[in-house]
DNA sequence: CTCCATTGGGTACGGCGTACGCGGTGAGCT
DNA sequence: AGCTCACCGCGTACGCCGTACCCAATGGAG
């Protein structure tokens, strides 16, 4: 991406015409680095790592790819590209909404290493800009462009931040064996003490009262699911 | 971290008695390294760069901090504490949400390297438990406890999505010295293409037709902010 | 006064991303 | 048909990183 264009990766073109035909191709590495993320975090993924995995040397994979960054950037929209969504909206926007949500969760789950990336930007990745395209397009329903990036950008919250947190949580119980529930009932004594000192009454009822900790995550995204899709439909 | 303990760091007490007086302490060596992420980024606070600042060598620092990851969760509670929110919410959740947003923002904007930060589990460091504290008891108006979960957890998805964009923004101007606005009007031949190619119309209206990128970053965050607090209050 | 846990800090190891340069390959042009 | 040279795979090397381990010096507890 030496580039100046800001569409990075995807404007630089895989290859020019002379010399000897490549070996591999980004794909290949793209599948391969996927491959070792999804087993043993990002981290793992390292230019040298992968490059083991081709059975090459770690420099001849910037052949194919500028940097790293660059080559995380096409795993990303290599994994957006799994997500399977119509080609169109189907003009029941909430069955859309709930549809890319949900497709949205169940890729990050199997690809745990997209909580981890820094992209914030809009995504110039083909498989990026299709769902992008699904999702407002789906809430074209005459309301102002203006609504629409709003409560998109609302939506897409709700659906990172709570996907992000169980992934956290997946992977605080792989390290301890301490699942939430774990230690919701009190297994820390730190956590116990700050119950006890009585400075955090919500903590405590939530410890205490709050049913949304004790269901399936499934249920857990679903029902916060709905209420945002219920905001979204009463802001309309 | 290397205790059993979920609440990490802070449930390991910063020295036991014994020996030499201590030359620093977990506040200065946090202190320091906030300085260098503010400046440099999270990455260029390396265990020897904040060594250094404080001019001692990098293992020094181990004294005080079991990993660097656990320093990097000091820092967070850190300039969480910078937030400034009354003792208890004022009974009206409306304005005292906004207030919480608004300063959450600005304290991102002042530390961008709070957007490279996986941490996604409950906070548990003292000034986190604060804030949460704060934003939950906001809306403690009668509501059942799951709702203000999914309610609290809707808005700070829109905080963290919307201020994530901004700063990744912010790094792309510093990189490239185009603003959002520069190519938007499609300066960008890779994106230019894409608008020609006609398969994707909503990207294009975004670009053509939207207004909201075409505010000041305040504005846009206000505007949104208000209509996520729109939803909130239709949800109750 | 003695003991020994705790201190600051140096050295070293195994990793990382990647700049650079080499000899070999083969497509395109003359 | 032969030449040229852009492009190939890939080895070496540099400067970072986090941190395990070790040591001599320190100073409160008994």
């Amino acid at each position: 991406m030496a580039d100046v264009d800001a569409a990075g990766i995807f404007a630089v073109p895989e290859r020019q015409g002379r010399g000897p035909r490549p070996a591999y191709s980004r794909a290949q590495i793209t599948e391969a680095a996927v491959r070792i993320a999804d087993a043993d975090g990002l981290e793992a993924a390292s230019m040298r790592r992968i490059a083991a995995e081709l059975g090459t040397g770690a420099m001849s994979l910037y052949r194919y790819v500028p940097s790293r960054d660059d080559l995380i950037e096409l795993m990303y929209d290599h994994v957006v590209g799994t997500l399977e969504v119509p080609a169109r909206p189907t003009g029941d926007w909430r069955a859309d909404l709930r549809l890319v949500a949900r497709n949205t969760r169940s890729m990050w789950l199997a690809h745990p290493w997209v909580a981890d990336l820094h992209r914030a930007r809009p995504a110039f990745g083909p498989n990026q800009l299709r769902i992008t395209e699904f999702g407002l397009g789906a809430l074209d329903v005459g309301i102002p462009v203006d609504d629409i990036l709003t409560l998109v950008n609302m939506l897409n919250g709700y659906v990172v931040t709570t996907v992000r947190a169980e992934i956290e949580w997946e992977r605080e119980r792989r390290r301890t064996g301490m699942t939430m529930r774990d230690w919701m009932r009190q297994s820390s004594p730190y956590v116990q003490r700050l119950l006890d000192s009585g400075e955090h009454p919500m903590l405590t009822r939530v410890v205490k009262d709050a049913a949304l900790p004790h269901m399936s995550p499934d249920d857990q995204f679903d029902y916060g699911l709905e209420r945002v899709l219920d905001c979204i439909a009463s802001c309309m």
